[in-house]
RNA sequence: GCGCUCGUAGCUCAGCGGAUAGAGCGUUGGCCUCCGAAGCCAAAGGCCGCAGGUUCGAAUCUUGCCGAGCGCACCA
C-alpha cells in the first residue's frame, strides 16, 4: 500500500494543473493556497487562488473561481462560491483510501526534512539543584518538538548544554563543603548556596574530609563530584518523563577554545578594552538606579562589539583576571554547533533568558555567522493552580515547586500532555485538580478514553466473530462517520504544521478532536441502535464500522507516540 | 527608561489575511433495560485592550497609545 501526499497539497497539485490548463501564460502560483475550512457548511478545503488571480488577470474572482471550479479534477469536489472563494469536498474515495492509509506507520510522517541536521537543544538546567515545573516545561517542549521533527523527516540532535564551570560550580562545591563541616560540627570557611545535604555521605565514602581551611582543592574537587551526582539526578528524572539525550556538551569543554576566539575577534576588530561600553545609551542606563545594583563587581574588561550587531551594548567577553563569561563560551559553543554540520538549531529557553537571543545573534552575526539558522522557542511562565489559587512553595525546595513533585502528584501522562497544551508563548496555569481527575472533564483521560474504547469495540466485534475490513467501506455514510473521515485525513496536515511552526501545542487540539468524534459515534449508537458499531445481524457493516473504529486507534496512537504519552486498551 | 512576550467568553487559552470568532474549565438544563455515563446533547456567556493605516476582505499585517508578565551584573 502506497502512502500518499498530505491532503492540502493534493488538492494545491490539482489546482495547479488546473489553472495551467485554463490560463497556461500564468507562472506564478506552482503551489496555490489550499487551506482547511472552519465551517464545514462551505466544504472541507478552500483555496482564495481566484483573488490572487484577479489582480493579474484583471477579472472579477467569482468569474476565475467559476471556471477553475468547472474545470478542476482530482480527489475532491470544487465549487466555486461568493466573492471568490473554490470551496473543495473530498471524494469519499478518498476518504476511504485514507483509512487504510493509517495503519501504516509512516502515515502523517513526510519527508520535508530530507535528512536536514537539526540540533534541539532543551533544558540545559545548571546541574547546581532539582529541576522545577519551569525546566518541565522546556523539557516536554523540546522532547516533542525533537520527536515531530524526527516525523517531518529530520536528522535530529537532543542536546544538553551542561554549565559545568563558572561561579555558580564553585558555589556548588562550597555548598557541599559547607553541608559537610556542618555535619561534623565544625565551623565551615565556606558559604552554602546550594541545597546538597543528601550528598554528604556518599561524598564522605569516596573522598577524605576536607580540610577545615579553606582551599581551592577542596572546592573543586567537591563541585565535581556534587555536578556529575545533581546531572545524573537530572537526567533519571527526565526518563520518567520519556525524555533522554543523544548528546551532552559541557561548558568545560570550550575553554581552550578561548585564546583562538580572542585572537580571532582581535583581528577582525571586534573587541576592545575598557572600565565599561562604549555605547552611550548604555552609560545613561547604567547610571540608572535599577540596574546599579551589580555596579560593584563590575570591573571591566575585553568587550565584545555586539553593538554594532543589533544588540542595545557591548558586551563583556573577559573580566579583567583573564577568566571568560558564560557568553564567551556559549559563542563557542553555538558555533561549534555550526561546525558540526547541523542546519538548524534550535534551543528551548525560558523567558528568563529573552533577553540573550538578540546578544547571541549579534554575536554570530559578528563572527559571519548565519545567525538565521538559530531559532529559540521561549517557554513562559508555568504556574500551578490548586483549589483555585496559585501553589507557589515547594514542600522539599520551599521557594519553587519541583518537577519531581509534580510528577509523583498527577503522573508522566498528565504532565506532558498539560505541558504540551499551550504554545510555548502563553504563559501556563497548570489545574493540579483537574489534572487528575479520571473523567471527561480532564482532556488527558478524555483522549486516553477514547483510545480505550477503539480497543473495547475491537475486542467486543472479536467476540462476536466480527473483524475489521475494508471491503465494504461505502456502507460508512451517517455523517458521524464522515466527519471522523474527514478528520482522519486532516491530521497529516497538522502534524507536519505542528512541525515547521515549531507549535507542538497543535498535537493535543487534534488529539481532542479526533477523540472527541469517537466518543459521539460512540454514543450516537447508544442512544440510535442502527448506529452500533458491533451488531452481529450485519457483520459486513461491522467489519466497516470496525475497520473505521481500528484507524483512529492507529491514529490515536501515533499522536499519543508524537505526544510522548501512553495509549492504554483499558482505564 | 529600554528590550522581549502577551492583551480574544466569568477563568485558562486556540485561531494569526478569508465566509456566522473556537476549545477546555466553571455555570444552568437534559440523556443510561442496550458496544464502559470514565460518555453525549443543549443553553447562557464576546465592541477579539483602545485609536488610526494597509487590503476586495483585519482578531490576524502596520503605526501610536493603554495594560500585564519576564528580563535589563562582568550569575548561568
Amino acid at each position: 500500500m502506497k502512502t500518499r501526499r498530505n491532503i492540502c497539497a493534493e488538492i494545491s497539485d490539482s489546482l495547479s494543473e488546473c489553472i495551467r490548463s485554463i490560463y497556461p501564460h500564468i507562472e506564478e502560483f506552482n503551489s496555490p493556497p489550499v487551506s482547511q475550512i472552519s465551517d464545514s457548511t462551505f466544504g472541507d478545503y478552500m483555496s482564495n487562488i481566484a483573488f490572487l488571480l484577479s489582480k493579474i488577470l484583471k477579472q472579477k474572482p467569482i468569474d476565475i473561481a467559476n471556471k477553475i471550479a468547472k474545470e478542476f479534477k482530482g480527489n475532491a469536489d470544487a465549487e466555486p462560491a461568493n466573492p471568490g472563494f473554490i470551496n473543495f469536498k473530498i471524494k469519499r474515495e478518498r476518504l476511504c483510501e485514507n483509512l487504510e492509509e493509517t495503519r501504516v506507520s509512516s502515515w502523517s510522517s513526510s519527508n520535508i526534512g530530507a535528512g536536514t541536521k537539526v540540533n534541539i537543544e532543551f533544558v540545559s538546567a545548571n546541574p547546581t539543584g532539582d529541576l522545577h515545573i519551569g525546566h518541565g516545561r522546556g523539557a516536554v517542549i523540546g522532547d516533542t518538538l525533537a520527536r515531530l521533527f524526527a516525523n517531518a523527516g529530520f536528522s535530529v540532535t537532543r542536546e544538553y548544554y551542561v554549565n559545568d564551570i563558572g561561579k555558580q560550580i564553585d558555589a556548588l562545591g562550597e555548598s557541599l563543603l559547607s553541608a559537610i563541616h556542618k555535619k561534623n560540627g565544625i565551623e565551615s570557611p565556606y558559604s552554602a548556596t546550594y541545597k546538597v545535604e543528601e550528598l554528604v555521605d556518599e561524598y564522605l565514602n569516596l573522598n577524605k574530609e576536607p580540610s577545615s581551611e579553606r582551599n581551592r582543592e577542596d572546592i573543586c574537587r567537591a563541585a565535581d563530584f556534587a555536578k556529575e551526582r545533581l546531572l545524573s539526578k537530572i537526567m533519571k528524572l527526565l526518563k520518567r518523563l520519556d525524555i533522554s539525550f543523544d548528546s551532552v556538551v559541557r561548558e568545560s569543554s570550550f575553554i581552550g577554545a578561548i585564546p583562538d576566539l580572542i585572537n580571532e575577534l582581535k583581528k577582525k576588530d571586534l573587541i576592545y578594552e575598557a572600565d565599561e561600553p562604549e555605547i552611550e545609551k548604555e552609560k545613561k542606563r547604567r547610571a540608572d538606579s535599577k540596574s546599579a545594583i551589580h555596579r560593584d563587581s563590575m570591573e571591566g574588561g575585553t568587550f565584545l562589539r555586539t553593538g554594532k550587531f543589533g544588540d542595545e551594548t557591548d558586551r563583556i567577553i573577559l573580566r579583567r583576571s583573564g577568566a571568560a563569561t558564560y557568553f564567551t563560551t556559549d559563542i563557542i559553543y553555538h558555533r561549534d554547533k555550526l561546525f558540526r554540520g547541523y542546519e538548524r538549531l534550535v534551543n528551548v529557553w525560558g523567558a528568563d533568558h529573552a533577553g540573550h537571543v538578540i546578544r547571541l545573534k549579534a554575536a554570530m552575526k559578528a563572527l559571519s555567522l548565519p545567525a538565521e539558522k538559530l531559532e529559540v522557542v521561549l517557554c513562559q511562565m508555568v504556574r500551578l493552580i490548586r483549589g483555585g489559587t496559585e501553589v507557589k512553595m515547594s514542600k522539599r525546595a520551599g521557594t519553587v515547586v519541583l518537577l519531581e513533585e509534580l510528577i509523583d502528584e498527577v503522573g508522566g501522562d498528565p504532565v506532558r500532555f498539560f505541558f504540551l497544551s499551550r504554545s510555548a508563548s502563553a504563559q501556563f496555569d497548570f489545574d493540579l485538580d483537574l489534572a487528575v481527575k479520571k473523567s471527561s472533564d480532564n482532556p488527558v483521560f478524555y483522549c486516553q478514553y477514547a483510545h480505550a474504547r477503539t480497543c473495547q469495540l475491537l475486542a467486543n466485534g472479536r467476540e462476536n466473530g466480527i473483524e475489521p475490513s475494508n471491503k465494504n467501506l461505502h456502507l460508512l455514510k451517517d455523517e458521524t462517520e464522515l466527519e471522523i473521515m474527514r478528520k482522519l485525513i486532516a491530521i497529516p496536515d497538522s502534524v507536519q504544521t505542528a512541525a515547521i511552526k515549531l507549535e507542538p501545542h497543535r498535537l493535543v487540539e487534534i488529539s481532542t478532536s479526533l477523540s472527541e468524534s469517537l466518543h459521539r459515534y460512540q454514543t450516537a449508537g447508544k442512544e440510535n441502535s442502527d448506529l452500533r458499531v458491533v451488531t452481529s445481524d450485519k457483520k459486513e457493516l461491522s467489519s466497516a464500522r470496525l475497520y473505521l473504529v481500528e484507524s483512529v486507534g492507529y491514529a490515536l496512537r501515533k499522536l499519543f507516540g508524537l505526544m510522548g504519552i501512553n495509549a492504554p486498551e483499558k482505564m
